[in-house]
Parts: C-alpha cells; structure tokens; sequence
DNA sequence: TGAAATATGAGCACTACTACCTATGGAAAT
DNA sequence: ATTTCCATAGGTAGTAGTGCTCATATTTCA
C-alpha cells in the first residue's frame, strides 16, 4: 500500500536527498517538496497526503508553527520533526504539539523510514540515541545553570525567588516570612540587579522562564 | 552483571507483584524497596543502586518530585517513573525532570524490564502504545479545550492575549496595535470576566499556564 | 577585631494592571 | 429596523511592583 508524503525543507539539496532516501522505498511516495513552512501548510491544504516530514528551521514559517495549524485542520495527521539542533525547548515543544516523529537530521538517513511507518501507524518515534542524550544532557546542563544562580544569590533571596514562581505576590511573601513588606521590596530589587533584571514582572518572568519552581 | 534496583509504590501487594515480576529476570536484584518518595530519596542516599523506579501518585513525596531530588544529587542516574494515569502534565514534566523511562502500570509487567535495560544504558524508553496513544488524545484534547476558550473571546481579545502571553505590556500592545492603552485594558477587563479571573497579573498567569502563545 | 555581606526596615516617586463607569460608531443578527 | 455585540476610547480610583536612597542589627570571615 503507498504511503503519500508531504515534504518541507528550506535546503534544496538536503529536500532532494530527503526524497531520494524517502523513495528508496517502493511504497513511499513524495507527492509535495516544499521549501518553508508557509508553503507546506498551503500544499497541505491542497493535497491529499497520510505523513508530513517537516524541518523545524525554515523562513517564514517554522515546522512546528506548521505543524501546530495542521494538526488543527486535522488532529490525527501522522507529523514528524526533523532537526538538527539537540535542543530541548522544541523537542517538548513538539511533542505538546501532538507530533508523532522527532528524528535528529544526523541519524535520518536510517531513521526516517522507520518514523514514517510508525507514525502512519498512529505510533511515537523518536531516534533513541538522539533523544536519551537530549534529555540527560539539557536536563544537566540545566541543573547546572540552576545551581550557578542560586549561587549568586543568597539563601533569602532563593527562597523569595521560589515564592515568586509561585505566582505570590509581596504581601504574601510577606506575611508567609513574617517580615515586612519593604524586605520583601528590597529583596526582590537585590535579585533584580544581580540578574540584570528591569521592568515590570521581570521577576515573575524570570523565575517562570527558568523554571524556578 | 547485576542490576541493583531501588523501586517505590504505596501499595505494598503492587510493590511486592513489582519485585516478583522484576526478579523474574535473574540480573536483576532488588536492593530497596520504598513506600513513599520521601523514603525513596532516604534509601537512595544510604544504599547504591543502578536503576531507579518510582510511582507517581505517593503520600509524602510523589515519584517525581523524589526523581527530581534523586537527579539533582546524581544527573546521570537512570529513572523509570510508572504511573496509572493517561494524563499528559507529569508525562512532559518527567521528561523535563530527565527521567529515562515511562511505563503505564497496565503494561508494566511486560515493558518494565525492557525499560530497565533500556535505562540502565542510558536510553529511554516509553511504553509505546500509552505515549502514542496519550499524545495524540491529549493533544487533540487540549486544542479542543483552547478552541473553546478562543470561542468565547472575540477575535480582538484572542489577539491581546496571544501578546500578553509574549511578556507585552499594555502600552506595547497598544502601541502595536494602534490603538489606546485604554481600548487593550478594556480588552483585558473583558477577557478577565469571561475567564472569571481577578488580582494582580491573572491574564498573564492563565495566558501562561493555557500555553497561549 | 574590623570590614564585608546579609537581613531587616522605611520613604518617595513612578509605572502598570485591575476594576468600575460611561459613550460612540459600525457590524451582525433577528 | 432595532437590538445586540464588538471595537474603540475616556475618566477615576486603587493596588502592586520597580527604582532609588538611607539606616541598623547580625553574621561571617579574613
């Protein structure tokens, strides 16, 4: 049975290998190459394909914006992310989307198949090797990072910091503290300098982008 | 080469089926058993084990929280989080925690053992019927519950919220839009009674938790 | 012991979001 | 054709966080 595909890479060269290692396979056919993800969203809408193979990296419209506005038209659409970077943010990212393929552009030559068929099966694929390193490495790296700040800040300061993540506001803090509002005021403007922090809610902002909590 | 396990559940006839059904397999051996995670992280301190598995729903410290505290003291350390729940929250937090496998208990007594061979070499492993299963349903299922949301608001308010979830100010807003600071904080006041929201950074808050943007 | 860091508290000006009110013009619905 | 919804905008008040300065007690450490 031919599984029809939708393809999108902004790198002509890499679109043609990517259709060329596809169609090795006698029963995948690439019906659509787009090269952006504007493109891919508007051959979708005029094609009738069963998988989409997307980049995440393209001009004017990413992968995963793409991929977030099919799965809209058509929530069971099969989606599989191909990328490059070992990063994490769009990796959790893609897997909130409701995708159902994330295959590092490295590893794609023997793994996009394999991805391409399970997702049509309505199964997860993610490259093993890719994935397990991701996790553990940026989850590490993250840790670390998280230690460093709470280095440079002091244990009062930590601890208002984790109430701010908490959506508390300063009375609260507080109150919970048993000290004055102006400490709480005064701590919060401590942190906001050691972190180089300006502007309104750029505490709150902070501490929820780094996952304070 | 034996695999020494740390393992933790609530439920001592579940924990003892978990031995049982682990210990099947001749390499592996249960050093600690746990029935909660604050008693998880104590064992985990005081004993040397490879492998560690944790239920999620726990009194005193749930799985994850325990996973988290485990990984901070040791980030390379393979964990396998078992749960009952089909839902999609603590499945992303698990893989933002870095835990190297999720299995639902309904498959548990097949898949357990592969998840701890999979995690002992540092790979993960998720159940894959539940992952696939759990990311497509939930996905669908929160585009259906924002699609209600952006029902409710009008087209304008749906805008102004999107930005707001972008960190945007009223002015910002105002200023991009080309309209009054006072038409985006009628906006808001609007948006903020249908969503039945009050106090001090709501919008932002519900904007973020939704995962507007 | 003396200096530096930390935690505590206050005053004051400024800005931003909330909360309520009214009002007008246009578009959609009945 | 009239009502209802929507987007627009102004007024006024209250509350909360920011940005700054100053002061004082305690703790830490060199």
């Amino acid at each position: 049975m031919e599984i029809r595909l939708l393809i999108a890479d902004d790198h002509p060269i890499f679109l043609k290998g990517l259709k060329e290692v596809i169609e090795m396979d006698a029963d995948l056919k690439v019906i659509v190459s787009a090269k952006n993800g504007q493109e891919a969203l508007l051959s979708f809408q005029s094609h009738s394909v069963d998988v989409v193979v997307l980049d995440i990296d393209m001009p004017r419209m990413t992968g995963l914006e793409a991929a977030e506005k099919m799965l809209h038209i058509q929530p069971d659409l099969p989606i599989i992310i191909l990328t490059m970077h070992k990063e994490k943010a769009p990796f959790l990212k893609a897997l909130e989307i409701g995708v159902l393929g994330y295959v590092l552009k490295e590893n794609a030559v023997s793994d996009i198949v394999h991805a391409i068929y399970k997702a049509k099966d309505g199964e997860l694929y993610l490259s093993p090797e890719i994935s397990a390193y991701l996790l553990k490495k940026t989850s590490a790296l993250q840790r670390q990072s998280k230690n460093d700040l709470k280095a440079l800040l002091t244990p009062s300061e930590t601890h208002i910091m984790k109430m701010i993540s908490e959506y508390k506001s300063s009375k609260e803090i507080a109150d919970e503290l048993f000290i004055s509002e102006k400490t709480v005021s005064n701590h919060r403007m401590n942190i906001a300098k050691k972190l180089n922090l300006t502007g309104k809610n750029s505490l709150l902002r902070f501490a929820l982008e780094q996952r304070w909590g």
